[in-house]
DNA sequence: TATGGTTGTAACAACAAAGGTTACAACTAT
DNA sequence: ATAGTTGTAACCTTTGTTGTTACAACCATA
């Protein structure tokens, strides 16, 4: 299991905003072109990160710009506003608690998932979008 | 998107072997009823503990046992075992190459993504079977 | 050697999510 | 008024998860 396109798209999207938007008007179009992926996707995408507080869309007109400079988006920003899911993890829902493991398994593993999702988390609260457009710059 | 309960229900499975083994037959059937979902999900899962050389199966006579001790076991070795893919994240497969972003983002992304993973990993790497069997005993 | 409890696996089915597509009303600078 | 754009609804296909029945193969034991 993976989890879906929607994050590395995202963070595409506003790549190219931040490359782009003094110079061009930066519409689901322009993106699908560099993305390579059908407009409505990048326009529903579009739309969670705009709920999200990070870009802004004009009606109409069209274009999207970014509503924060790149140094305060993170990875975790973009991730959380693509990912809904609270856990990352599914547990099984009716351990029977009549054994002991069963009636315990939730009390242990529940912590443990938390410590581990904070990691992953915690790296991805270290990477802004402007690190990411520097390291892009340099490799163009 | 989260990750399937085969993760969640395979550790469950280990403590119940870990817990159990000495008194009682753990057969599917044992498990079904702790864990609370049907024997062949249990099975199935086994079958993917026993390839990843965990835990033993006794053919015709039924019953699983751990073929580490507890203390050499991971949550990084259960989840590899129940989850076979190799990156965690989905990536768009064909960003325009005459889009400097699309040309770089690869390049870029590939790297920040082993990151977040290898620190999931690495928190999974110091959670072991052992520990998790003394925390459930403590609450019991 | 026949039995009975197991395992391993195939073959389904139901459901959800991801990803894609067409279509179109609503919007707005020109 | 027009033309380009956004937001969204309504589909579709594919894939993965979870659950289920069925049954051949296995093996300790009676």
């Amino acid at each position: 299991m993976q989890f879906s396109s929607r994050f590395t798209i995202a963070t595409h999207i506003l790549l190219c905003i931040a490359m782009f938007e003094k110079e061009t008007k930066v519409t689901s179009n322009f993106l699908s072109g560099s993305i390579n992926v059908n407009p409505v996707i990048i326009r529903n995408i579009l739309g969670s990160l705009s709920s999200a507080g990070m870009v802004g869309i004009k009606q109409g007109i069209g274009g999207a710009y970014l509503l924060k400079p790149a140094k305060e988006i993170t990875l975790l920003d973009i991730f959380k506003a693509v990912e809904k899911e609270e856990s990352l993890f599914h547990f099984h829902e009716n351990p029977n608690p009549e054994c002991p493991i069963g009636r315990t398994i939730h009390s242990v593993m529940d912590g443990k998932i938390e410590t581990i999702q904070s990691a992953m988390e915690n790296e991805m609260k270290d990477i802004t979008l402007s690190m990411l457009l520097e390291e892009a710059k340099e490799k163009m």
